[in-house]
DNA sequence: GCCGTTTTCGGCCCGACTGTTTTCAGTCG
């Protein structure tokens, strides 16, 4: 797959054009760099597929880029790229990705000082030989050696379940520090990315100043990069940007809108502005000087002639032109699930006991909670044989004695074997109330053996949900080589449920993934993957991940009451 | 170089902070 290099290039080149002063012309790459990075499909494919009209349909890409694609593709290079190297023969995605390292430095660096990469630039560094070139100081220099050491140390992204709780606990002191009125969490992580660049907060306090010197000097604090009186932006020890931004109580909502879409949807809400006569930033809408809206969001949406995207989706990915013809779609809510569908006990390798599980899922006022401890080819849990699976049954029947208020089902994560065959008879999955399947081997077979084997297993009657279909693991596991739309198309034909594993580290089904589901017409669940009671709370994770998928309520099956819910199974169970 | 409810030319998102300046360029988000 060449999009990684294409867009490095288009990268490279937005920062030699930068080095020129042209105008545009980086923008105009530097989009074209970003949207190709984020593209599913090989650009190989679609420009076999579509020839030059294809790759103009990729957004920030025209006729002239789409010329530069077709160059490389078939010369393995470009010339425009090769000549303007020739004067920089310097490895600009690797400086610049330096905190405070642009083009116009990389360009002094290389003409005054031959620097090339990283290394050359920590010895000229060290030598303190950066000091002395123009507009710069002892200051900057430290800053770039700090900028060297971080990116060192890895930096990169975390986790959303890693970064949300903490983050949910900064919030909570700052809005007890006297003075502040109100605080909200905004960019990615109001966005419920599934892993996260960095920690934005906004605050509404009656002494700005005062606000941000606490920020500066929490304990988690171990680099300030700039602390003025309404805006700090430090490094948190645990390696991840955070920014502090005080904003008036009149325009917050201008500031929650600035500061939670993602970088292209903010601008073309900002172009539908201009349209408009107006002018749009973090401290409201404006018509000349006057304020039209700033409050709140919904204000600014309306008076643009928009619905209110939810913040999950704000990526300009659909939701601008959805929300302009006023045809958003009423995503599935926060508390709309009735019921939890993967969890492990005890009996395999979760750490609590059915009666607890169950006990915490009706506390969370659930209507049913599924026991799916792992089957018996997965060894290194305990996983159950058909024996073992008999024995939890029963113990069910008694556990379930003791609660009236939520039903606990009969389930298991049964393994998926290589040939797609099922680890447990199908004579005791029929007497199981619902059945959920996972691959948890072999996860290296080649595309087309492991999209079959899933889809053989789909066509077990007794499989009712495919849990998380594509295996990966966030910053750990890559997803194991699916054809996962074969695997879409296979669910519709099998009325398989897919799951939507709301495990902070799982996260699987992804996002795109979901929206094909549903354009799709298949049936999704969300659940925890919890092997503890406090990760039963996972379930927001998956809500989220579900929003992000454009999902609405009839989408996921696990919002009916427990009887709909079991007549949506597979005709067997019926 | 891209793009189009301003539609094939003439626009292109916007502001805070810093360091090095004596009015602003560079970087970032």
């Amino acid at each position: 797959m060449k999009n990684q290099e294409i867009s490095k290039i288009f990268f490279e080149l937005a920062e030699l054009y930068d080095m020129k002063e042209a105008p545009f012309k980086p923008r105009a790459f530097e989009k074209a760099s970003s949207s190709i990075a984020n593209l599913e499909e090989d650009i190989a494919d679609i420009y076999k597929k579509g020839g030059l009209r294809a790759l103009e349909n990729i957004p920030g890409v025209g006729r002239g880029i789409a010329e530069r694609i077709e160059e490389y593709l078939k010369t393995g290079r470009i010339k425009e790229y090769q000549r303007l190297k020739r004067d920089f023969p310097v490895d600009i995605a690797e400086l610049s990705s330096i905190e405070g390292i642009g083009p116009k430095l990389i360009k002094v660096l290389y003409t005054r000082l031959r620097i090339k990469n990283i290394s050359d630039l920590e010895k000229a560094v060290k030598q303190g030989k950066l000091r002395h070139l123009p507009r710069m100081g002892e200051k900057l220099e430290a800053k770039i050696m700090k900028g060297i050491e971080f990116k060192k140390e890895g930096g990169g992204r975390f986790a959303l379940g890693e970064i949300l709780p903490f983050a949910r606990e900064i919030k909570a002191r700052l809005l007890k520090l006297k003075g502040v009125e109100a605080v909200e969490i905004a960019g990615s992580l109001r966005r419920w990315q599934e892993t996260i660049g960095d920690v934005d907060i906004l605050a509404i306090s009656e002494d700005p100043p005062k606000t941000c010197d606490y920020f500066a000097k929490m304990p988690e604090v171990g680099h300030v990069y700039a602390h003025g009186d309404t805006k700090v932006l430090v490094r948190l020890k645990m390696g991840i940007d955070a920014d502090l931004r005080v904003v008036p109580k009149e325009s917050f909502g201008a500031a929650l809108q600035y500061f939670t879409g993602n970088k292209d949807h903010n601008v073309e809400v900002r172009k539908i502005a201009i349209k408009k006569g107006y002018k749009l930033n973090e401290y409201g809408l404006f018509k000349g000087k006057k304020i039209i809206a700033a409050r709140s969001e919904e204000e600014i949406y309306e008076k643009l002639g928009m619905e209110t995207p939810p913040p999950e989706i704000r990526l300009n990915d659909g939701e601008i032109e959805a929300a302009l013809k006023h045809q958003l779609p009423k995503l599935i809510g926060y508390d709309d699930l009735k019921g939890d569908l993967q969890t492990q006990s005890d009996w395999t390798d979760g750490s609590n006991s059915i009666e607890e599980l169950a006990r915490e899922a009706e506390k969370m006022g659930h209507e049913y909670i599924a026991i799916t401890d792992h089957t018996k080819s997965l060894a290194m849990t305990g996983g159950s044989d058909e024996k073992k699976l008999l024995r939890q049954m029963a113990e069910i029947d008694k556990i379930q004695k003791k609660f009236s208020k939520i039903k606990i089902l009969k389930s298991a994560e049964v393994n998926i074997m290589k040939n797609g065959s099922l680890d447990i008879a199908n004579e005791v999955l029929a007497k199981l109330d619902v059945v959920g399947a996972a691959v948890h081997s072999l996860f290296n077979l080649s595309r087309n053996e492991q999209t079959a084997r899933i889809i053989r297993a789909m066509g077990n009657p007794h499989l009712d949900i495919l849990f998380h279909p594509t295996g990966r693991i966030i910053n750990r596991r890559k997803p194991y080589d699916v054809d996962i739309e074969a695997v879409i198309k296979a669910a519709k034909r099998t009325g398989t449920i897919l799951e939507i594993d709301a495990h902070p580290w799982r996260l699987d089904l992804k996002d795109e993934h979901i929206k094909m589901s549903r354009e799709a017409g298949v049936k999704m669940v969300i659940d925890t993957d919890a092997h503890s009671v406090p990760e039963l709370h996972y379930l927001e994770y998956g809500i989220a991940q579900a929003r992000r998928g454009w999902c609405a309520k009839k989408d996921i099956i696990n919002t009916l009451p427990l009887k709909e819910f079991l007549k949506a199974l597979k005709k067997v169970r019926k």
